[in-house]
RNA sequence: GGGUGUUUAGCUCAGCUGGUAGAGCGUCGCCCUUACAAGGCGAAAGUCGGGGGUUCAAGUCCCUCAACACCCA
């Protein structure tokens, strides 16, 4: 074995083996546990919140397939309509093309055959992440099988009424053409201004004065709104005013809704091409006035002037005009939220279309029940409020889409714009009754890639058909996701499956914290910050990570500064740190917080504790495996009697660590079942017990041997089982080599039993005497330390005083202090005889003496100890006060009392004797 | 404006049902001791955001203020 860990060979080696294996397919045996995973954009690469998020998944997966049960993990990805379009666009554009050009079917022919070339990009960076996905049962959200379903639920909603088609506002992307979800617009604030517009009244009394961010929309204004409690505008309410630049009167309205203190606290209302005006205009009955086309260039319905003008252009003619005609009162800097397409980074224009829309509101309401009534529980438990806010004050959803790639809309129109709602056209004749000779023409659109992804749970399982796989595992066990799709996805998803297969879609909703980057931002091409997971496992040079960042930026004059940044944090680049050091980062990061920073330290850190395992089982190894024919194998099972305390104790503690464990992958809580394993392999395993084998193995007893052995191996090979959802390659790699040790076999851990909790209760006498060794040992080293003593110097130590327990424990562990505490000699003293001039340390009543003899510094000695008895004397003081408290002793529990007794007790003696030795000390200065 | 969350050691974070403040990283010593220098041994470091309350006892429960973050409008 290599005397450092290299993940690079062993990560490479297994993941094959696994996966042709099937070892990842369900066993068809015990309980059925199933995730389905969120499926990943199919244009998509590999981010930080993907791998955090898949490796708690793979970390639940490998956890309950090693439990026993009947374990899938469903694979698959979604068709990501809007991304993966415009990736083939943009590909067709380098040869000169549009999509239009070729036309809807060999466009679409041409987007699988980029799929078929470049889709599976995602799913081969998930199989270097370790993720054991059931791949033989892969879908996407546009096979046949999840299409069918699709239409499936279109119709069967269509026909009850709960999919209508219907015009309102949009979000639309004047690039792109199409309506998109709010997910796909990001709102940042942008400088802008506030342009002060004055309306005349009508009477020829005056002027109204309105502020507004998007002076071109004016043309649309329907009204004038104003709080009706606004004693400045109150008698104008009713009143009429002149639109500027049109020939329109428009009447001032009051509207409880209208901030008074936000501009002039009148607001121009235009309902076409606001969402709040929207509202309003609603309550009002206001007329709506549609001034845009696709392309957010005005249309017939602007003056003449105005008319085929580019908004932006229309907006500086319009305030010219404006100001020309002395209607402009003022022009203020602004910062406003401007909405983006998150793909095309235009500004997203409310736009007055015809769409087709999911009834929400009927469907949520058993989704509410659902997680009222405890069908479902988020985890943390706080995310169902989120839920119910949003489910409470749901909007009806937009499912069209103007794009080609996609499930295209089972709807056809005949030339009086009637629709008809059927699997085909022939389907749509027959159910319909159609004549042959009325022309049809299928609706154009597609479906919101979130309608099919909100049928995943079940339609990957083989619906519309009965298979027995959906019978298997649906309701599925647990989504693991993000807090920042509850509503898109987590939502859809329980409505869907209430609704079509009368069950909730997962018993369990586990809401992680996103990743961002050390300082706390969330990553993003545009700021320069993000990590590749992929970067972190194989490494990157500082060139490569500086080229990566800098190349295809929104904002290429930002590359300079990326450039500073990242040659700051990463002057030496990245090194490579391996699959399961970032899986361990990971489950570490996984505690409740929604913000999640990542450090390289932190990688590194557990990157260091692979190595620490790595060179414990070499350790193990080379200590148990070179026996010669005579003495029996290490797998025999040594009787708990035969075992020593050592051997007893870390059996022991072994068995807390992995009830521990259980109980904290119950909670979800990865961080603190990581922390568990991190501690017990790292401070108690390597730091005590494998110290302590060294004493057994060097003594000359066989059977003492024998015991070690035994206890090396067994406990070795249950951490690596313990260990294996979270770092998976290195712990069967060093399975491989130890199993065999432990008398077991098996092609794979994947495939071994998780370590269960012993219905034992743990002897904690052996844990009090362990404790006490190693205080014993930690006062003499920490003498040795601060006594700059070389580490490597024997010493003769004196005990004092001390129990009769304390007797019998230095008798029976001699061999194990001389060789952690490194010591030539351990005499005792009578309690009344004089002691030469030494350190000091106590445990307990016991003493223990370092004679000076040249080798301490008595200054150094007695600022030790004043330290420690001031320290002490405050602590004494506190517990004395509460003893000496009357209400304290009346009301506390007794066992509390009697804890606080015996502590001040302790601390009374200890205090008493460092006192003394100071005294001893001073007295030789 | 409404909602949610955060504030604990220099940094990043744990701290469950109230009962002696913890970890990792960093810092400072001493060590290449035959598993591991990606390591060992030891040390320093916190009025738990401020104020008030409940309680014998508050980082933990309640109220209030402040700062920051996110979501919705």
């Amino acid at each position: 074995m290599d005397k450092t860990y290299h993940p690079q060979t062993i990560e490479h080696y297994w993941y094959p083996i696994w996966e042709n294996q099937d070892y990842f397919a369900p066993t068809g045996q015990g309980q059925p546990y199933c995730i389905m995973i969120p499926p990943p954009n199919v244009t998509g690469t590999l981010h930080m919140g993907h791998s955090f998020q898949d490796t708690l998944m793979d970390l639940l997966i490998r956890y309950h397939r090693m439990s026993g049960h009947n374990t899938l993990w469903q694979a698959g990805t979604d068709h990501a309509g809007i991304a993966t379009q415009m990736v083939v666009e943009r590909q067709l554009l380098a040869q000169g093309l549009t999509r239009h050009q070729l036309g809807r079917d060999t466009f679409i022919q041409k987007v699988w055959e980029w799929k078929a070339l470049s889709g599976g990009h995602i799913t081969r960076q998930l199989r270097r992440m370790g993720a054991s996905l059931d791949w033989a049962s892969e879908r996407f959200t546009l096979d046949e099988g999840l299409s069918r379903a699709v239409q499936t639920v279109f119709i069967q909603l269509y026909e009850e009424g709960l999919i209508y088609r219907g015009q309102r506002l949009v979000n639309w992307d004047p690039v792109l053409h199409t309506a998109v979800s709010d997910l796909e617009v990001v709102s940042q604030e942008e400088k802008g201004a506030l342009w002060h517009l004055r309306y005349p009244l009508q009477n020829g009394t005056g002027y109204v004065e309105v502020a507004t961010t998007r002076p071109e929309t004016m043309l649309g204004d329907m009204a004038v709104a104003v709080h009706p409690e606004d004693e400045r505008y109150q008698h104008l309410i009713g009143q009429h005013l002149i639109l500027p630049l049109t020939d329109r009167h428009i009447p001032i309205i009051a509207d409880t809704h209208i901030d008074p203190s936000f501009g002039t606290g009148c607001v121009k209302i235009t309902p076409a091409h606001d969402f709040n005006d929207y509202a309003i205009a609603q309550r009002h009955q206001l007329p709506l006035l549609n001034l845009f086309t696709p392309d957010a260039k005005l249309n017939d319905n602007a003056p003449l002037a105005y008319r085929g003008l580019d908004r932006f252009v229309a907006r500086k003619r319009i305030v010219a005009d404006l100001e020309h005609a002395g209607l402009l009162a003022a022009i203020h800097p602004h910062t406003l939220m401007v909405p983006r397409g998150d793909r095309s980074h235009a500004i997203i224009e409310p736009l007055l279309t015809d769409q087709w829309y999911v009834k929400v509101a009927p469907l949520a309401a058993p989704a509410i029940q659902a997680v009222q009534a405890g069908h479902i529980r988020f985890i943390p438990e706080n995310w169902a409020k989120t839920y119910f806010d949003w489910m409470e004050n749901i909007q009806d959803w937009c499912i069209s889409r103007q794009i080609w790639w996609g499930h295209r809309i089972p709807a056809w129109y005949d030339p009086q714009g009637q629709i008809y709602v059927a699997s085909d056209e022939a389907a749509a004749r027959q159910k319909y009754q159609l004549p042959d000779s009325l022309p049809l023409t299928q609706d154009s659109d597609v479906l919101d890639t979130w309608f099919s992804s909100a049928l995943w749970p079940f339609s990957t399982l083989g619906w519309p058909e009965p298979t027995e796989r959906l019978a298997t595992f649906y309701p599925t066990s647990v989504l693991v996701t993000g807090f920042d799709i509850i509503f898109f996805w987590v939502a859809r998803m329980i409505m869907m499956g209430l609704k079509f297969q009368g069950q909730v879609p997962f018993r369990e909703v586990y809401i992680h914290g996103l990743i961002r980057d050390s300082e706390g931002q969330k990553m993003s091409k545009s700021k320069g910050n993000v990590l590749d997971p992929l970067d972190l496992i194989d490494g990157i040079d500082l060139t490569s990570l500086i080229a990566k960042r800098t190349t295809g930026l929104m904002q290429p004059d930002m590359a300079p500064r990326i450039e500073q940044i990242t040659r700051q944090q990463f002057p030496e680049g990245i090194p490579a740190f391996g699959t399961d050091a970032l899986r361990f980062t990971f489950a570490a990061l996984a505690s409740t917080g929604r913000d999640i920073r990542f450090e390289l330290g932190r990688i590194e850190g557990y990157r260091n504790f692979c190595n620490k395992l790595w060179n414990a089982s070499r350790y193990v190894i080379m200590n148990t495996s070179a026996q010669n024919d005579s003495t029996p194998p290490n797998s025999d099972p040594v009787p708990w009697d035969s075992l020593a305390l050592p051997e007893r104790w870390i059996l022991t503690r072994l068995y807390q660590t992995i009830a521990q464990v259980h109980q904290h992958l119950s909670a979800y809580r990865f961080d603190l079942m990581a922390q568990t394993l991190y501690e017990f392999t790292w401070n108690e395993y390597c730091d005590w017990y494998l110290e302590f084998s060294k004493s057994a193995l060097q003594s000359h007893s066989v059977p003492a041997q024998q015991a070690t052995r035994y206890t090396l191996i067994q406990v070795l090979e249950t951490l690596l089982r313990l260990l294996h959802p979270i770092i998976p390659f290195i712990t069967e790699e060093l399975w491989q080599k130890i199993a065999p040790l432990a008398g077991k076999t098996g092609p794979t851990l994947l495939q071994q039993p998780y370590p269960q909790p012993s219905p034992e209760l743990p002897d904690l006498n052996l844990i009090q005497e362990i404790e006490w060794l190693k205080q014993v040992i930690l006062g003499i080293r920490r003498i040795r330390a601060e006594m700059n003593i070389a580490p490597g110097k024997p010493l003769s130590i004196l005990l004092q005083q001390g129990t009769e327990t304390d007797r019998q424990r230095i008798a029976s562990h001699q061999s194990r202090l001389i060789n952690l505490a490194r010591l030539e000699s351990i005499t005792w003293l009578d309690a009344t005889a004089p002691t030469p001039e030494s350190a000091y340390a106590l445990v307990d009543e016991l003493r223990i003496l370092i004679p000076l003899a040249g080798l301490i510094d008595k200054t150094v000695e007695l600022n030790r100890l004043q330290r420690e008895t001031q320290k002490l004397r405050k602590d004494l003081e506190k517990g004395q006060a509460k003893l000496q408290n009357p209400q304290f002793t009346d009301k506390a529990p007794a066992e509390i009392i009697e804890r606080e007794r015996e502590r001040v007790g302790k601390m009374e003696i200890a205090l008493q004797e460092l006192e003394a030795q100071i005294l001893r000390i001073q007295a030789l200065v």
